[in-house]
DNA sequence: TTATATTAGTTGATATATCAAACATTGATG
DNA sequence: CATCAATGTTTGATATATCAACTAATATAA
């Protein structure tokens, strides 16, 4: 954005702008937003689980779960149930039209990311990978220190 | 988000991640959302500017940007007047109390920014620099593909 | 075993981003 | 000059994230 900012200032500018475009531009793709992609594709990886876990995993509000998996069940998409052990925990999995059109998104958001990354070696992104990690590490730190 | 994905996706992943942490850490301290600090880090930066230039710099939708002002008016934090040369352009500017208190916000950041990258050399920040660069580059890339 | 606390999920209120449609103003063209 | 296109802004409809309050079920503890 601004050009008289620090380095640094900068820099995490240029990562909320990829981020931003990512998510814009692979939604205008596949006409499905980023956290509802995650839904998907983290049900597509685990099977059946806990709306609690589910929404551990990808990081989005409880309330935020409750209605995207109502719309999923209303098209279809997954199916719930309660755990017959503990009546408080209900069961997500995708159905089986479910699993197949996600099977799709899965491969356009594969070629996506190979296209994103096309001219990085495996150093890297490893590299960027550790960064990123370090960053995360720091931002947390922050947090604690003033909550 | 899931381990069994390819190594680049996981880097996606974290980019993502880290972007939610910095946006919800940040928002949380300050009270401010990312949108509206980079509004008002752009005016405070520029100085009276069309709300079209602001909207691009900023890269939100018109009409974010047409209810952010119209709030922030509100609150006395900034001020808005016709370009008299051309009446579909309204000019923004912070007022005199808005400047101040951005100031205060602009601190903040600078402090947060600091700590997120406290172990980051100036060769690494330009190494990560570098390769957002290249990833903005190569998803412009793939959205023209399919547009 | 009854009262209390915890946990999982839902719902309502609110905030904000997006798109599309509308509007006003200006510029360009016949 | 009259029309039509382009530009900047606004508004309405819709989507979705968040927080807080609530419900239901379970676990804990007096």
């Amino acid at each position: 954005m601004s050009h008289s900012c620090s380095e640094k200032a900068n820099v995490l500018y240029a990562l909320q702008e990829v981020n931003k475009q990512i998510n814009q531009k692979f939604e205008h793709c596949t006409g499905v937003s980023q956290s509802r992609l995650d839904i998907l594709h983290q049900l597509y990886e685990t099977g059946e689980m806990s709306q609690k876990a589910l929404q551990q995993q990808v990081n989005i509000d409880n309330a935020a779960i409750t209605r995207h998996l109502k719309q999923l069940e209303e098209r279809d998409v997954v199916s719930r149930r309660k755990n017959p052990d503990d009546n408080r925990v209900t069961f997500v999995k995708l159905t089986k039209s479910g699993h197949e059109k996600i099977g799709a998104f899965r491969n356009e958001k594969a070629r996506f990311i190979d296209e994103a990354f096309k001219d990085f070696s495996e150093e890297e992104q490893l590299l960027l990978s550790k960064m990123l990690e370090r960053l995360k590490v720091n931002i947390s730190a922050i947090e604690r220190e003033r909550s």
